[in-house]
DNA sequence: GCTTGACTTGGACTCGATCTAAGTGAGGGT
DNA sequence: ACCCTCACTTAGATCGAGTCCAAGTCAAGC
C-alpha cells in the first residue's frame, strides 16, 4: 500500500462515483501532485482485478470506474449530459432469458443500462 | 446510392451479424478496393442515424454494427472469445425498474448483456 | 462545355489506453 | 551500516479506434 495507490483508493469513494480514469488522475493530482498517469491505470487495474472496484462502459468514449462493487446494481444514464445513477430494478433479469434463447452458453452475468433524460437535461428540452 | 454506399450495406447482411468498423472495411475493400476507412465511418454513421443499423458496445474495444435493428433485441456475449448472439429475453426489462429507482428521469430504452462462455470455450475450460 | 454540390479520398489528428525503459525506495541479508 | 533486490513509479513513446479536413472526383443541371 503505497502513497498513491492510497490517494487513487481515496478518490473512488462514495456512492453514485463513476469517475473516467482521466478524471481520477486529475484528482489524485491535486492530492500528489507528482502521481502519474500510468500510476492511476496500473492502480485501477489492480482495483478491477480484486473486485473493489467495476468497470462501466456506459458511453462509448473513456471507462468509468465504479467503487460500489460488493452490492450488485446497474446504470441509468442520460442520453444527453452522461450523468450515472446506481439503480437496482426489481426481479432478476438472468432469469428472464430462456434456454432456447441461451444457445448453449454458459449465462453467469447480466449487465442493464437504462437510458434517458435526467430531470436537468428534460427540462432544458 | 454509390457504389460505396451499395458496398457497406451488402457487407452488413445476415442474422448475428456484428462487425467492427475496421472488418466491414476490409471486408468492404474486398468488394471495392479503393474505398477509405473515412468513407466506411461516414457510411456507418448514416444507416445508424437513418435507424438500418445498431452501434453495439459490448467490449470497450472498438464499436460493433449490428444490421438486426428493426427487431428489438439484447446480447449474449462470450466472455472468452468475443461471440455475439442476438437473444430475446421475455418481459420486459423497463417494466422493472420501480418509479422510487428513476431519480426523475425519463427512462426511454434499456440495452441489456448478458456474458458467459459458449459452448466451445466452455468446453475448452 | 462550365459550374455546382454531394460524395469520396488519404492523411493528419485526437483521445483513451497501454507499453517500455529508466528511476526510486523500502526491506532483507550479510 | 552497507548493498542488493524487487516491486513500484515515472515520463514519454506507442497503439488503436475514431474523427476531421483539405483536396480530388464525378454526375446533374444550366
Amino acid at each position: 500500500m503505497t502513497a498513491q495507490r492510497r490517494v487513487v483508493a481515496e478518490v473512488l469513494d462514495g456512492d453514485h462515483v463513476h469517475l473516467t480514469a482521466d478524471e481520477v488522475h486529475t484528482r489524485a493530482v491535486a492530492k500528489l501532485p507528482e502521481i502519474s498517469r500510468a500510476t492511476v491505470y496500473n492502480t485501477l487495474g489492480e482495483l478491477v482485478s480484486l473486485g473493489e472496484v467495476l468497470e462501466v462502459a456506459t458511453d462509448k468514449r473513456a471507462k468509468r470506474y465504479d467503487p460500489n462493487a460488493h452490492r450488485p446494481h446497474h446504470h441509468l444514464v442520460c442520453a444527453r449530459c452522461g450523468a450515472i445513477r446506481d439503480v437496482h430494478p426489481s426481479g432478476n433479469p438472468l432469469a428472464d432469458l430462456p434456454d432456447s434463447e441461451r444457445f448453449g452458453f454458459t449465462v453467469s452475468d447480466v449487465e442493464v443500462t437504462y437510458r434517458g433524460l435526467c430531470p436537468d437535461c428534460a427540462a432544458a428540452a
